[in-house]
DNA sequence: ATTTCAAAAATAATGTACAATTTGGGTTGC
DNA sequence: GCAACCCAAATTGTACATTATTTTTGAAAT
């Protein structure tokens, strides 16, 4: 299933076409994202260079490229640091997405086709076999779910910043684990949402949306928020 | 009047604090985003590194940057192009803007002081004095108008963003002449805003200020598209 | 004579090595 | 104690090598 879509396409970095090895790029992001690497963390290019096995100029414009996607911060002539993917951070990508995708939705809702329906359909199914068994194959599954429903639409320009976020939300999350009434809530919004677009029910599958989002968030903040408190107490003892 | 903001501090990409001569991204992105570069152009760096005087690593880092803000697109092994700045886009940007200002000025109205209010006003005069006469100065305060707005807001990411698009849109319309209708909108929409905010009515701000990007954005189209048309009149002559 | 195909040359991107600034810290001399 | 200075570390800029892609060219086949 190699979901060859606008987005992925227009957003693949690097033209892997065929399993090329990953890019500086995308390992440094990965390393970022993923919380490898600490907030604020000093990048300095020498370091990085010598840990990637590369020479200095991929890193450095690999630096310059999360620069411009925001995932790093420099000072002129005092290098680079890692931007602190905090909960605020969190809150405020799903503030933002609350604002879109709903938006996003309600288009969707308007030019969706009965096989549209039926492939939204056919992956709930699989999500719901699957029952998060496997944390990644659930991952790539929900979004190929949303992904159906705003990758054609006609603005670009917010279906890559949705793709930005998502990849963003992706990563963090991975480091977490899905509560039990996360996983029920997930489900049952995905099935409602189905509904309201069968329905052609626009304002109300936005809402749904909504709500998904904003669940989504709170619970990966509520995870993160532990994580932090854990870490703390495990510090102290 | 050094408006030293946490938003453009934040954006400020080179640390500008002596009037630096300006960067090769700085030069390459106004290229770009006020249209000297044509849209799909191709982006050689040798090309470009003698255009701009400088070796080659500052060009391929500043395509980098530019590549991760969404203004260059790259195919590995095959260089970088212009994205191009049309229609779509801007219409893309303003519907992303659409959702986002109301939703930051409803938050603003429940947080802005008499100060605020009088600042506000105190640039709305001076806008008005200066009554689009010189439109430069214009763009420069109408954005400090707006970014007194944003600029507090805690969602550091959505200023940001808002940030960003601003200067998209600033460098496109530099292009083009104001409408009379247009301006006469603009002042009016203003004091209304401000109206909106000493009233506490925040719904009535977010309102008015998603009128207010609507119209600003129309007004952009129209003016893309008379000015496309032109072109193509006199070419064909 | 025209088309086709392949090989080679040119063009341009990507990677490596190194030189030159800038910065921050520490030490010495007053 | 403090200021000037120097040195180490890191960023930034330049030059060159390598690899990938595109274009050209020339010979064979239709």
């Amino acid at each position: 299933m190699t979901t060859e879509s606008p987005i992925t396409a227009g957003m693949d970095t690097t033209g892997n076409e065929q399993e090329q090895p990953p890019s500086v790029y995308e390992l440094l992001r990965e390393d970022i994202v993923s919380g490898a690497l600490e907030p604020n963390a000093r990048l300095k290019v020498a370091d990085l260079s010598k840990f990637y096995g590369t020479s200095t100029n991929p890193v450095r414009e690999a630096l310059q490229q999360l620069r411009g996607e925001g995932f790093v911060v420099m000072e002129a002539n005092r290098g680079a640091r890692v931007r602190p993917i905090d909960e605020d951070f969190v809150r405020d990508i799903i503030e933002i997405e609350v604002l879109l995708e709903p938006a996003l939705t309600r288009w969707f809702v308007g030019v969706a086709t009965h096989v549209d329906i039926e492939a939204l359909e056919a992956m709930q199914e699989r999500i719901e076999e699957l029952d998060f068994a496997d944390a990644r194959q659930h991952a790539r599954l929900d979004t190929a779910f949303h992904q159906l429903i705003y990758d054609r639409h006609y603005n670009r320009h917010a279906a890559e910043l949705w793709w930005k976020h998502r990849e963003i939300l992706r990563a963090i999350s991975r480091r977490y684990p899905t509560s039990l009434s996360r996983r029920q809530a997930v489900l049952s919004e995905h099935r409602q949402l189905i509904e309201a677009i069968r329905n052609q029910d626009a304002e109300e599958a936005a809402a749904i949306v909504a709500r998904h989002v904003q669940g989504s968030g709170h619970h990966i903040i509520e995870q993160m928020g532990m994580a932090n408190r854990d870490g703390a107490r495990r510090r102290a003892s």
